[in-house]
DNA sequence: CATAAAAACGGCACTCTGTGCCATAATCTG
DNA sequence: CAGATTATGGCACAGAGTGCCGTTTTTATG
């Protein structure tokens, strides 16, 4: 009946997701200008002094429509982490099978990284709302936990994966971790370049083995 | 001048730490009965249902003064959550120095969550709770992520690990989305038990490395 | 023990988030 | 164009969380 059921895990509030009818590029344009209301608030006064009240007048639609969009303020943020998480699996399943799938699991994570880094948006400050508000460290945390269920999805095709969701499930969300810590520590130390950071986060990763049996 | 500054990183809206004195003491048990009056009607209606107003009632205290043992309703969950991390840190930190650091923590995680598996709480309903409401979601891993500079710190204690801070905080959150998932997987299975799931996750985490250099 | 300082408490008013409801406007379908 | 769907805006309301202040309890000091 509808075709709205799209997205893999959790709803969003954001509900028409086709493109081509008049309606649905309509829903789309208000997301987007929702979203730039708030990003442009959020960076002048911060996330909590931020009303959905002053975003939604920014934006040009009233504070119930804003809540039909997005179904609490905070899904702001993680709206961006979970698209994120849509590509690196659509990257990662891109990948050729003959491939390691840990390797070809990093590289799709670097790309798409790479390409957001050339977007024009705000992603140090983005970042920098999500690791210091304790609020909405655990919204990023929420929504980057669901990567795992795609990931772990894509994971599972590949050979040395197959028939155990346990472990894809596990390694998915070790790697979703690996990136948040990379992150972190790029935020925190303020220098260095985040490639780097997450490539050596991935290696450490891969390296975590107990040298002695138990 | 004041003597209240004492958890070391994230403040919990309960400021008074010492035992000793019959305000501190005080303290405490109203801690613990608002805590107990707070479950208590989650079991009964449900987290979002279960008003402050009510516990507060319940547990024989203002409205006001609720907020002062606790900043948000959502912290009476991670709550217990970092006391647990509290308990694994320094488990791990009495295990031996010439035992392998990677073991030790997996034992420390595993006796901790013994003990705990032994308490007459209702740690399947709160787990339930953590990982049912994407709300609560978020709390629950925001406050394990706290877990890592405190198992972090133990960690550069020792001799392999001593001196690469970036590693050390790698490791540990690792660590606690190996405890994160197995739980999810315990709870969601239905079935089986929760030191087994624990175990098979830590292996599983060990053998994550990569066959073919890259 | 008495008394003053310090801290906890309760109550009140207030802002903000999030939701249900309904009337109106825009869009889609035939 | 007409009727059905869906989006929107406005309103009222409940609950979370905070600032303020007067009162009560605990501690510290003589």
């Amino acid at each position: 009946m509808q075709k709205t059921l799209r997205r893999s895990g959790g709803e969003q509030g954001t509900k028409p997701q086709d493109s081509g009818s008049l309606r649905e590029r309509k829903h789309e344009f208000v997301l987007r200008e929702i979203e730039r209301a708030a990003w442009e608030l959020f960076a002048a006064v911060g996330f909590d002094r931020a009303t959905v009240e002053e975003i939604s007048r920014n934006a040009g639609v009233s504070r119930r429509t804003f809540f039909r969009y997005f179904k609490t303020k905070e899904e702001l943020l993680s709206f961006s982490v979970e698209h994120f998480g849509q590509r690196v699996a659509q990257r990662f399943a891109e990948a050729p099978r003959k491939r390691n799938p840990l390797l070809a699991l990093e590289d799709a994570i670097l790309s798409v990284m790479r390409e957001e880094m050339e977007d024009t948006r705000q992603p140090k400050e983005m970042l920098g709302l999500m690791f210091e508000e304790p609020n909405l460290r655990g919204r990023f945390l929420c929504a980057l936990s669901r990567w795992v269920p795609v990931l772990s999805k894509e994971l599972a095709k590949r050979k040395a994966y197959r028939g155990d969701s346990a472990r894809c499930d596990l390694v998915a969300a070790l790697y979703c971790t690996a990136f948040d810590q990379a992150h972190l520590r790029w935020y925190r130390e303020g220098t260095g370049d985040l490639p780097a950071q997450m490539k050596r986060a991935f290696r450490q990763l891969r390296e975590t083995n107990c040298p002695s049996s138990r």
